[in-house]
DNA sequence: CTCAGTGCAAAGGATTTGCATGCCG
DNA sequence: CGGCATGCAAATCCTTTGCACTGAG
């Protein structure tokens, strides 16, 4: 399941989900995972486009919510109204999200592996005490970002 | 800061907050107020509004926001694209989410005040790292709820 | 009386969709 | 060649705003 996507097979793997589904890897669909794959934090549709300027409205939409029926990039909520996309976690690591309320953009980090162990089985035990089915999880931090302060 | 409110104190909470910002804690004002403390889970404004018919959207939408100025509700972002209200923690507790991401709805949960210790010390200086000045975190857990099964 | 709050309807803005055309397989 | 992908423009849908009216202080 989760695969270690070097740059080099991310286009690999991009393409075999993508065909999963009977769906081509067309270059518009390339070019949005690469910008995603060179960011270090999710992007909204605008901020993609400043990134390609090449890419429609239209199809920049809808190619990001075929790459997310198929498992090759996610979509996020963030503080203000843009819908954020960044690459799937099997593709890159397991991270979380610092998120600036003022200007609504969004960082990556990590914890310490011990923590997401405690937090994972906690989880885990709260979803089976209320029959719910885990997916994953989300951690964020809300807060301003050294830039908004 | 963090009010021990009893259903009682709530409203008058509620009301020293908005005249704080010069505000009037209307009817519905308090409608929305009593229909999020009656709730265990965070309300869409439909959802609002089929449990008080009695209210306008606009007016709906305006209190929320008139209401999340002065720190009575909090706005939170699910799976869906449906804004969702609650009642500020500091007058409820500190908890957390599960969401279902296949029809939206969201319910709470709280966690071990061990876990939350070192969610927040890891946090803390996650924030510090990154010259992020943190406000609060989210941990949500996403998946299919029992009733989506 | 006065001014904030309310409700209706119309406007905004992110996202989605219809349709004709282009391009990959 | 056939069908999916593309791009433009128009439509959707949640949310916000303009405006005249009502009600609380």
């Amino acid at each position: 399941m989760t695969v270690a996507a070097s740059s080099a097979d991310l286009h690999e793997q991009a393409a075999l989900r993508l065909r999963a589904l009977d769906q081509r890897y067309t270059r518009g669909r390339r070019a949005l995972v690469d910008v995603l794959a060179s960011a270090d934090a999710p992007l909204s549709i605008p901020q993609l486009r400043e990134h390609d300027r090449s890419l429609a409205q239209s199809s920049a939409y809808r190619n990001l919510s075929v790459l997310e029926r198929a498992g090759v990039v996610h979509r996020i909520a963030g503080a203000d109204e843009f819908a954020r996309y960044e690459l799937a976690e099997d593709l890159t690591e397991h991270h979380h999200h610092l998120i600036c309320a003022a200007c609504g953009d969004v960082r990556d980090f990590t914890v310490s592996p011990e923590l997401e162990g405690d937090l994972d089985r906690a989880l885990s035990r709260i979803a089976r005490e209320h029959g719910f089915s885990a997916d994953h999880h989300r951690l964020d931090l809300v807060g301003t970002c050294a830039d908004c302060a």
